[in-house]
DNA sequence: CTTGTAGTACTACATATGTAGAAGTAAGGG
DNA sequence: CCCTTACTTCTACATATGTAGTACTACAAG
């Protein structure tokens, strides 16, 4: 297994954009980020070459320009995050995360209602067919 | 509303070690976090010292000694790292990051259960009794 | 008193991160 | 061909963080 991988808002803002886009430019990549707020272009190619640089995401000459794409996916970023964060504010309880989450979230209904879903079918009293994609 | 309170696993160590002791000394709080891993003192008290000056947690005087205890809560801190994590990983989606550990953690069958019971009770309204099984 | 002990305060340094200007350069529009 | 545009690369700097040594000091044990 790779180390866990921890990143920044900032750096998961930008990851998010490699993962829709399955390959981007630094323009695009500047783009999209500018969608939310304004940011440099010479920023965004700072933070792709140092993301570069620690191998999370590969940078393919195009010409002059760069074509980066993701290394790590998006579920193997959230695996750590959230384990960690489970660990570290909720002693790795899931059921004290859904409680927060429950108590100071305010849930779409459709959400709750999906979870509701989720959790039941999610093997009831005996889960016997384990399955992880 | 205070900012949003975001701390590094370093630092939530060490809060835990105030929230669970409603007050601690800088040597109390070396003691506990070394349960953990090894760490000098002095590093603790800069640790201390520079949450002081962020303003989360306050410094007393006790002779020669400092006795911290934490001016946010956990559930604070909670809150704000939880809906950071859901916005940037899980487009808000709550529903997504229950997805998320029932996929890739495992559950202890005890929490499961208690997952499935907060749920029960928490939405009686909007559940119309959809039912999967 | 003398001295070790333990605590705080100060200083230091490496790394990560956010941010971006400046310089160099290739390519397209005339 | 020349200039503007669009890119990358380099350099720079501030802040946060992890880590801890050194210096200073109060106090307890002889």
């Amino acid at each position: 297994m790779d180390e866990p991988v921890v990143l920044s808002d900032l750096q998961i803002t930008l990851m998010r954009v490699l993962w829709q886009r399955q390959t981007a430019t630094t323009a695009q990549v500047v783009q999209d980020m500018r969608a939310t707020r304004p940011i440099a272009h010479t920023t965004v190619a700072t933070l792709l070459t140092r993301l570069e640089k620690r191998g999370l995401v590969a940078a393919e000459r195009q010409g002059r320009e760069l074509n980066y794409s993701a290394l790590v996916s998006e579920s193997a970023v959230r695996q750590s995050m959230v384990s960690s964060m489970l660990s570290n504010l909720f002693d790795g309880q899931a059921s004290a995360l859904l409680s927060h989450l429950l108590k100071r979230d305010q849930i779409q209904p459709a959400d709750l209602e999906r979870m509701r879903e989720l959790l039941a079918s999610q093997g009831g009293k005996n889960s016997k067919g384990v399955r992880h994609d």
